[in-house]
DNA sequence: TGCGTTGTTTCACC
DNA sequence: CGGTGAAACAACGC
């Protein structure tokens, strides 16, 4: 479920709290998660410190002293949990288990202790994330060979003319132009059907048949649903209902529940095999 | 208990 | 080569 929103959060978090700290142990739970590593385990990171997190589509780019990189995709389920040292939990990613709860518990995979008694958790109930450690010098070829499109929101995200060009060759489903990471890089199955509902646009509408009034909304309006997940930390959907109650996600997880524009009933349909929230007046055919 | 779940890859094909 | 559509895959909770 982390999309870009989440990831985002998750670097900020990372930034704020860990930046110049040394790890002092590393405790790799399920091995299996770094899956794809050309290092097969973390003890690398020992005595390093943290010099910043980058983030490139959902995938969040940890930097450490000595040149090393640490890759990680949170995909369905991930989630990262920092206590810092005057206590409590910050907890961003996935929302399941109780973020409440006891750490470590039985998805937490990956352990990260730092000076000063921080403590970084990496959990995911899926088991479906990985992390990659390498050469920094690797990772933004790492990172390239995904063949990302542009970024969809952010100070150099796509324009409107690029999205409108790589929209006008598809006549897929717009929902699933929007999804593939190539055309541009951020949205998810949440983003996605805020975006649309924002943009008054029926997710099944194929993508080439959009025009210039439709295009221009929606690029607005993945804007606004990305920004808006990035100030609130992050959507939470539990067992398919968003939360809070009468929050953002505004459509995504809100079946039966009214319309924020005409109070209809948000209908839930399948678009390329993905649960599909939408409004049927406000987002005709 | 088999189904639902999503981000991503793979594959056959045009 | 690039787009399409469908299937597959990861593994768990309910």
């Amino acid at each position: 479920m982390p999309e870009l929103p989440e990831v985002e959060t998750i670097r900020r978090l990372v930034e704020l709290h860990l930046v110049h700290r040394t790890l002092d142990s590393v405790e790799v739970r399920l091995p299996k998660l770094l899956r794809g590593s050309p290092f097969a385990s973390l003890d690398p990171l020992l005595g390093r410190s943290i010099t910043g997190a980058r983030r490139r589509a959902k995938i969040l780019i940890v930097d450490w002293s000595g040149d090393v990189s640490l890759l990680v995709h949170f995909k369905l389920s991930g989630q990262l949990a920092i206590e810092p040292a005057g206590g409590g939990r910050i907890v961003a990613g996935h929302p399941v288990p109780d973020p409440n709860g006891p750490y470590p518990h039985t998805s937490t995979h990956v352990i990260f202790g730092f000076a000063d008694g921080i403590i970084m958790y990496v959990s995911d109930v899926r088991q479906f994330g990985w992390l990659r450690l390498m050469p920094t010098a690797h990772a933004v070829d790492v990172v390239e060979s995904f063949g990302f499109g542009p970024e969809a929101v952010g100070h150099d995200s796509i324009e409107l003319d690029d999205m409108a060009a790589r929209l006008a060759r598809r006549r897929i489903a717009i929902k699933t132009a929007l999804l593939n990471q190539q055309v541009m890089a951020g949205l998810g199955n949440i983003y996605v059907d805020e975006a649309l509902h924002r943009a008054a646009i029926h997710p099944g509408r194929p993508a080439n048949t959009l025009r210039a009034p439709e295009l221009a909304r929606l690029h607005a309006a993945i804007s606004w649903s990305l920004e808006r997940g990035i100030e609130q930390g992050g959507a939470k959907i539990i067992h398919n209902r968003a939360y809070p109650q009468d929050g953002f996600p505004q459509v995504h997880g809100r079946a039966g529940e009214p319309c924020v524009t005409c109070a209809t009933p948000i209908s839930k349909t399948r678009v390329g095999a993905r649960g599909t929230y939408y409004c049927h007046r406000c987002q005709p055919e």
